[in-house]
DNA sequence: TATCTGTTGCGTACGTCGTACGTTATAGGT
DNA sequence: ACCTATAACGTACGACGTACGCAACAGATA
């Protein structure tokens, strides 16, 4: 091979196959995400690949981590409903940022990054004085509403493809009226005028935090 | 062929196809469900399939709007609340009973069954006079917390394969201790003393729906 | 310098999957 | 008795993950 000669042809590394799958999937979306493909980007075998990671699903928790390496943890000194609110909205950011990474962040096993932000957001809790039950509860509520608002913001965002929000709004519209279901067809029409997603994450957000506060008081 | 001879075997029907297909993934997940095992399953030509569905996706998306049509609504009468708690906690036990779908369910398309859950959950919150922004809202909340909760809690429940969870938690324990992660271990160690997710569910569904109706009285 | 050893890169090949396509069988209308 | 639409089916193809064996190289030992 031609080593540090002309051709310098960097070294294959777990770490730059990692974050060359990561933009990758952030272009094309995970499902295209195809060994042979990922590996020509790369300028390599396919098969070299299997040298830094045991096969595709471990991968694929490897891109996880690295997503979730890039989540702000929450801020030590700062009211705890604050730091949670920035720590949320960064983790909100990121998980917008890579539109599959929410999707899997479900279904795969953690990494050390994203064992390392659990602690956080469990230490923020507990710091808090919240009561133990109230920081067990809320860190579940937490974290769902982090990638369970996600998922659905991505997926409601995912339905034009290409295509004119009004038209497919109207279209489908149409059939809902007609078929009797007049509540959705109104909360279809709200999606139209309701462009900043961020407020709602905020909103339900705090709802939930005020909600654990009062909660731990009680 | 022989009709309806010696040997009955059921006409092929998408609506027989489905069942079979929800029935297989109840059994052995839904990354197992092939098509080939699926028709050999009813007897049938593999290609037969495709004469009544569109192909493996639309599938899916079949199979999540069964599972949708087994969901209660809720009820028309009764307190906004109680009508919730009872609708959310049979879509609760559903999704448990059909562990594939949670997942899936927050990447496909809803099914005419889901629509028509969506719309009744909308007409009870609209119904119960709530302010429109907190029907709005409130409706991408509780039905985040419905599938999130549900693939958190079956996320965690597919860790110990076949394994005694007290070992599992142990040496998983033991790696966290040593990295530094007390307050994530500390929150390992009270999921093992914490059997009854049915009353996480409940006890974080009520901090959305009082949060919401505070919040719509002020 | 000569040899040995472990690691990384790579090409080939296999098994599994979804499904396009063309053909056959059947049922219902005339 | 014929015609036509639809369902069923077998074969085959391309895409994919990855097991396997070999080649190229780096560093250690002597």
């Amino acid at each position: 091979m031609a080593r540090n000669k002309n051709e310098p042809k960097l070294a294959l590394t777990r770490e730059r196959i990692l974050d060359e799958a990561v933009a990758f999937a952030d272009v094309h979306g995970v499902d295209a995400l195809v060994m042979r493909k990922l590996a020509e980007q790369l300028g390599a075998g396919t098969m070299s690949l299997y040298n830094h990671v045991a096969n595709k699903d471990e991968m694929i928790e490897g891109m996880v981590d690295v997503v979730s390496g890039e989540i702000d943890h929450p801020a030590d000194g700062d009211e705890w409903r604050s730091a949670m609110r920035a720590s949320a909205a960064s983790a909100h950011a990121v998980l917008v940022s890579h539109k599959w990474a929410a999707a899997e962040w479900t279904r795969r096993r953690p990494g050390p990054n994203r064992l390392r932000y659990m602690d956080a957001i469990l230490r923020t809790l507990t710091e808090a004085g919240l009561r133990p039950e109230v920081v067990y509860h809320g860190y579940h509520a937490i974290t769902m509403h982090i990638v369970g608002f996600t998922i659905q913001e991505l997926g409601y965002l995912d339905m034009p493809i290409g295509v004119d929000l009004e038209d497919l709004a109207a279209g489908f519209l149409g059939g809902l009226e007609t078929s009797n279901m007049p509540h959705l067809a109104q909360h279809v029409r709200d999606h139209a005028g309701d462009d900043d997603h961020g407020d709602e994450f905020s909103w339900l957000l705090d709802l939930i935090l005020d909600g654990l506060e009062r909660s731990s008081r009680a």
